[in-house]
DNA sequence: TTCTAAAACGAACGTTCGTGCTATATTGGC
DNA sequence: GCCAATATAGCACGAACGTTCGTTTTAGAA
C-alpha cells in the first residue's frame, strides 16, 4: 500500500518539498546566529511572508523542526566543507585540506553565526534530548574524520608513528573552536592565521620527510584559501 | 544628603544585599547550564520561592539581571582560577597554573553548565548589547592575563624568545575551548588530559633549560591537581 | 513602642511562544 | 474539467514571557 503509491506521492509532494526547502534555508540561516531556540516558528513564517500554521504543518513540532535544521546545516557542511576535502588524496593532504577549508568555512561566512555545530553544541549541551544527541553525533563525525585522516597519513608514511591520531585530532578541532570564537566574538580575522599557524606546527611536528613536503611552505602568504584576505 | 544617611542606608541596605545576592547565586548557576537567555525571572523566583516582582525590583531589567549574573560569575572566575594561580610566582610557573586550574574549574564543575564565559560567549556573539560588551572585555581580560603570562615567562628567561605571548595565548585557549567543548557535550574526562598534555608540549617547545625545570615532569599520574581523579 | 523606608508580594498587563483545529486554496493525475 | 490529495491560511488556546502597579510585610532607627 505505501510503496504501491510511490510514483504519486512523490509528484504530489513536490512542491511541499520545495517550501520545505526554502524555508530551512532561512531556518539554518537564523538559527546559526540566533541559535536554535531563538529559532522561532513566528519569526520564521513572518521572514518567509508565510502564516505559522502552514509553516508549522511542514514538520509537527518545534524539535522536528530543530532537527531538520540541524540536518540541513549538515548537508551544506558536507557541500562546502567535506566534499572539497574529497578532492585531494587521502592522507596527510586531505587532513590539511580539512583543516584549511574549515577555517574557510568560518571566516567566510557560510553560516551568520559561524560555525553551526559549535553554536548547536554550547546551546544544547545542558540540554538533553533528540537535538543534543544529534549534534553531539555530528560533531563526533566530523572528529573522527580528522582521526581517521590523521591514521592514513600515518599509514602512508606522512606522519611519524608516534603520531597519537585521537591526540591531534583534539588539537586540532580545539584551534578551529578557538579560531571560531574569537572571529564570532571580536571578528579577529588574524585568528584564523593563528589558527592556521598552530596546526601546521602540530602537522609538521608529526610529519616525515615526505610528509613534509605535502605541506605548504613556511612564510606569509602562500596562497592558501584561508591565508588569503577576502 | 546622600552622604549624611551613610551609616543608615548601609545598615538599611544589608538585608536588600542578602537577597540579591542568594539571587545571583542561583542565577549563574541556571545562566551556566541554560543560557543568559533561558534565565529566566518567573523561573528564577519559583526556584527561590520568592514572587517574580519581587525578584525583579532588584534589577529592573531583564538585561540588567543578566549583567548582574555576569558580574557575579566573574567574581567566582576570579576567585576559583586567578586568585589560586597568584599565590604562585609570577612568569612560567603562574602561566601554567593558570592553565591547570582553569581545566580544574571546568572539571570541578564550578559552574554546572562548564565555562561560564565559553557558554556566554557562544550565546551573546550573536547579539549585540551590552552583555556581548561584558562577556566579550572579560574574556579579554582572561586571554590578556595569559598573554601577559607569557611575556613575563620570556623577559624572566624561561621561554625562549621566539614564543610570540599572542600566538602562544591563543593556543592555550584554545585548548581550553576545546576541553571545554569535548566535556560538556560528552561527559569526556580524557579531553582534560589531551589539552593538558597539549599545553605542556607547547610549553615546553618554546621553554629555555631553566623554563623547562619548572614545568611538571613528563608521564601520567605526576600529582598534579588537573591529572587527578575526582 | 512607634515610625518609616526598603523589601516582598499578588494581580494584571500586553506579547509571544508552541500547538491544535477547521476551512479554503492549490495542485497533479485522470 | 473534475477529483482527491496536499498545502496553506485563519483562528483560538493555554502557558510563559518581561514588566508595571498598588498594597502589604518587615526590619532597623528613633
Amino acid at each position: 500500500m505505501k510503496a504501491g503509491r510511490g510514483k504519486v506521492a512523490q509528484a504530489r509532494k513536490a512542491r511541499g518539498d520545495r517550501t520545505r526547502q526554502a524555508i530551512l534555508k532561512v531556518a539554518v540561516d537564523v538559527a546559526s546566529a540566533e541559535g536554535l531556540e531563538g529559532l522561532t516558528i513566528g519569526r520564521l513564517a513572518s521572514e518567509l511572508s508565510m502564516s505559522k500554521s502552514g509553516l508549522f504543518a511542514h514538520f509537527g513540532s518545534k524539535e522536528e523542526l530543530q532537527l531538520a535544521t540541524v540536518e540541513a546545516a549538515r548537508d551544506i557542511f558536507i557541500r562546502e566543507v567535506i566534499r572539497p576535502s574529497f578532492e585531494t588524496g587521502e592522507g596527510l593532504p586531505r587532513l590539511w585540506k580539512l583543516c584549511d577549508v574549515w577555517l574557510a568555512y568560518v571566516r567566510d561566512e557560510v553560516f551568520r553565526g559561524g560555525c553551526f555545530f559549535a553554536a548547536a553544541a554550547a546551546e544544547f549541551d545542558g540540554r538533553p534530548g533528540p537535538v543534543r544527541d544529534r549534534v553531539a553525533s555530528i560533531m563526533k563525525e566530523w572528529v573522527a574524520m580528522l582521526r581517521g585522516s590523521i591514521a592514513e597519513a600515518r599509514d602512508a608514511g606522512q606522519l611519524n608513528a608516534d603520531a597519537d591520531p585521537a591526540q591531534l585530532a583534539f588539537e586540532l578541532n580545539a584551534l578551529e573552536m578557538g579560531a571560531n570564537w574569537a572571529f564570532q566574538l571580536y571578528g579577529d580575522r588574524q585568528a584564523f592565521t593563528r589558527a592556521r599557524e598552530a596546526m601546521l606546527e602540530r602537522l609538521r611536528r608529526h610529519a616525515t620527510a615526505s610528509g613534509l613536503r605535502l605541506l605548504p611552505q613556511t612564510g606569509k602568504g602562500r596562497g592558501s584559501r584561508a591565508s588569503r584576505a577576502r
